[in-house]
DNA sequence: GCGGATCAC
DNA sequence: TATGGTGATCCGC
C-alpha cells in the first residue's frame, strides 16, 4: 500500500466552476478525481460469477481481484465500498463493473415489461397476501430509519406507513411505485435463479474471488488522511429560521402542499420528511406550517459555508457536493495547527457556525464514503470520529 | 446529442 | 384534490 503512487492532489478549489462555484459532481465524484474529461474504457458486462476467462484478472498473484469480483449487486458491494480506499483506479473499475449483468441499466427494460403486465400478479408488489392489511407492504422511504428520528417520535413507523398508504393508494404516483416494485422483484428473481443454477464449483470460485478482493482492500486503508464530511443541519429550514428563530419550536416544513424539501426537527417527530407530499405531512401533523423555498438564499448561504472551510484546506482537497455538504481532508490543516483532526474538525464546525449562523454536523474517517456514513451518527450539531482500523470500520458498518 | 431513467440532496 | 427543483450520470439510439 505504501509503494503505490498517492492520488492526485492540489486541485484548485473551483476548477471550471459552475454558477454555484461548485465542481460538477459525478455519481461517485472521488472515483474520478483528477480524471475529469477523460473517458475511461468501458469493459463489456460480465455475468455474476462468470469464470475469469483469460483476462489478467485470473492471473496468479494478481492483487487486483478483477472487475467482476465485487459486482454481484447482492449487497456485498456495500461492505466492499466501505472497506476500500476510495480514490484510485481500482475503485473506479469496481464501480464500473457494477454496470454489468444485473445493473440498473437493465431496469429500464424491466420497467417497461413490468408496466405491461397486470398489476398485482407478482408477489410483493400487489395487494398483500392473506389477511395482512394492504398498507403493510407499501414500503416507502418514509418508513426507513433516519438518523435523529429514533426516540421521542410522536408516531410509530406503522402509523406513518398506514397514513402514507391511505393518502396515496389509487393515485398515478402510487401505481407507478407499484410498477417499479414489480420491476425490482423481477430483477431479484433473476438473480436468485442465477445463484440457484450455479454449480458448486462456480460458487467456490466466486467466494475465493470475494476473499481475495477483501484481502486486497484491507491493504488499501490509509491513515495519512483525515476525511471530514460536513453536513448542515436541517439546511433549507435553518436558512429560514435565521430570520425567525421561533420557527424552531413548532413543526415547520419547507415547501408546500404538493412537496416538502425538508422539515425541521419538531416536524420530523411526526414523520414529516424530505420528499414527502405536503398533504400527507398535514395528515401526520395537522398543526404543520409551511415556508416557501428560496433557492437564491440557500445558494448564498452555501457559498459562505464553503468559504468558511477554506482556511482548513491548504491543499485544496475540498469538494462541495450539493448545497449543504462538503468533503475536506483535514490532515494538512491539523498538522499545521498542531491539533488532532478531531479538534480541527470541531474548529471548522465552529467557523461554519460563525459564518452562516447554522449548526453543522461532521463525520471524520479514513475515506470519504466512511466520513459520509459517520456524519449522521451524532447529528445535529455533533461529530463522529471513526478511527482507521478494521475493527472500528466494521463495527460502524454494521 | 437526445430522451428515458435513476440517483442524491 | 394533491407527489418538486436542481444537478448529475448512464444507456440506447
Ligand atoms: N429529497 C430532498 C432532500 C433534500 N433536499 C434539500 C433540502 C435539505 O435541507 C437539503 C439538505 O439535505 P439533507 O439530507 O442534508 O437534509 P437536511 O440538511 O435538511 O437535514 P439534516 O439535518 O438531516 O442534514 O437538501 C431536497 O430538496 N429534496
Ligand atoms: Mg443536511
Amino acid at each position: 500500500a505504501r509503494a503505490r503512487q498517492p492520488p492526485p492532489r492540489g486541485l484548485p478549489w473551483r476548477p471550471g466552476a459552475n454558477e454555484r462555484g461548485v465542481r460538477p459532481r459525478p455519481r461517485r465524484p472521488w472515483a474520478r478525481v483528477g480524471q475529469r474529461g477523460k473517458q475511461r474504457q468501458r469493459r463489456s458486462p460480465q455475468p455474476f460469477m462468470s469464470a475469469p476467462s483469460t483476462s489478467a484478472a485470473g492471473a496468479a498473484g494478481e492483487a487486483h481481484a478483477g472487475p467482476d469480483a465485487a459486482s454481484a449487486g447482492d449487497g456485498g458491494e456495500l461492505v466492499l465500498e466501505l472497506l476500500e480506499e476510495d480514490e484510485d483506479d481500482e475503485a473506479c473499475d469496481r464501480e464500473e463493473a457494477q454496470d454489468g449483468w444485473f445493473a440498473a441499466s437493465q431496469q429500464q427494460h424491466e420497467l417497461q415489461s413490468a408496466g405491461a403486465g397486470e398489476a398485482g400478479t407478482e408477489a410483493g408488489a400487489g395487494p398483500s397476501a392473506a389477511d395482512e392489511p394492504a398498507w403493510k407492504d407499501y414500503a416507502t422511504v418514509f418508513t426507513n430509519d433516519k438518523a435523529g428520528m429514533g426516540d421521542n417520535m410522536v408516531h410509530s413507523k406503522e402509523h406513518v406507513q398506514r397514513v402514507v398508504y391511505e393518502m396515496s393508494q389509487g393515485s398515478p404516483h402510487f401505481e407507478n411505485e407499484r410498477r417499479k416494485e414489480r420491476a425490482a422483484d423481477e430483477r431479484a428473481s433473476r438473480m436468485e435463479a442465477h445463484v440457484r443454477a450455479a454449480t458448486e464449483q462456480a460458487l467456490q470460485a466466486a467466494r475465493r474471488r470475494a476473499d481475495a478482493a477483501l484481502t486486497a482492500l484491507e491493504l488499501t486503508r490509509r491513515s495519512d488522511r483525515a476525511w471530514a464530511l460536513f453536513d448542515m443541519d436541517q439546511f433549507f429550514f435553518a436558512v429560514h429560521a435565521q430570520k425567525d428563530p421561533k420557527l424552531h419550536e413548532v413543526p415547520v416544513a419547507v415547501g408546500g402542499i404538493g412537496m416538502i424539501s425538508t422539515a425541521n426537527y419538531a416536524a420530523r417527530r411526526y414523520g414529516v420528511r424530505s420528499a414527502m407530499p405536503g398533504f400527507i405531512a398535514k395528515k401526520l401533523c395537522p398543526q404543520l406550517t409551511f415556508v416557501r423555498s428560496d433557492f437564491a438564499e440557500y445558494s448564498r448561504v452555501s457559498k459562505l459555508f464553503g468559504e468558511a472551510l477554506r482556511p482548513f484546506d491548504p491543499e485544496g482537497t475540498a469538494y462541495q457536493a450539493g448545497l449543504d455538504e462538503c468533503y475536506v481532508d483535514l490532515k494538512a490543516a491539523s498538522a499545521a495547527r498542531d491539533e488532532t483532526p478531531a479538534e480541527t474538525c470541531a474548529a471548522a464546525r465552529a467557523a461554519i457556525k460563525a459564518a452562516t449562523g447554522i449548526t453543522v454536523s461532521a463525520g471524520l474517517a479514513p475515506s470519504r464514503q466512511l466520513a459520509k456514513v459517520a456524519s449522521d451518527l451524532n447529528k445535529p450539531d455533533g461529530q463522529y470520529v471513526l478511527p482507521s482500523n478494521r475493527g472500528a470500520v466494521v463495527a460502524c458498518a454494521r
